[in-house]
DNA sequence: GCCAACGTTGGC
DNA sequence: GCCAACGTTGGC
């Protein structure tokens, strides 16, 4: 099984949008990037994921699961674009900041920190770990 | 709100 | 196939 981290504005779909949604999830569309589609079309039925609020809060505040493969985006007509649908599984009971990761000896290599501007990533399995620790919270 | 970094587009 | 121009992302 894989790790990954999706980024998200929260003014325009926040985790608690994602909570919402509940088990039946949320298709992950509106990506226009080769490098995230790419990622998502890498994802297994089962992945689990980092949910990330950019712009606004800046920090890690849930655990999400792929819950669809990837699949044309229903948001355009254009062909190349897939994505996949994923559902929130728990919040971390602390958020850890991009601050803290920033300044973590194990975390400060993250794609988070050197591509701030991919917003569909790998996480790697130490990264996971270590941020579960952070986040004192069930990996 | 600014702007650096990055990705994409399109003329040549 | 190069690269200048342009658009977008996201931390600050």
């Amino acid at each position: 099984m894989a790790y990954w981290l999706f980024k998200s504005e929260p003014d325009t779909w926040s985790w608690d949008d994602q909570v919402a949604k509940g088990a039946a999830g949320e298709e992950w569309h509106g990506v226009r990037n080769y490098q995230a589609r790419n990622n998502m079309r890498a994802m297994q039925f089962g992945d689990l994921g980092f949910f990330y609020h950019s712009r606004q809060g800046l920090e890690i505040v849930g655990i999400v699961e792929v819950c669809a493969l990837a699949h044309p985006d229903s948001t355009t007509e254009d062909p190349r674009w897939e994505c996949v649908d994923i559902r929130a599984m728990r919040p971390l009971a602390k958020p850890v900041t991009l601050e803290s990761i920033k300044s973590d000896s194990v975390l400060s290599e993250m794609v988070l920190v050197k591509n701030s501007r991919l917003s569909v990533q790998p996480v790697t399995p130490a990264e996971w770990a270590r941020i579960c620790e952070m986040a004192e919270t069930k990996a």
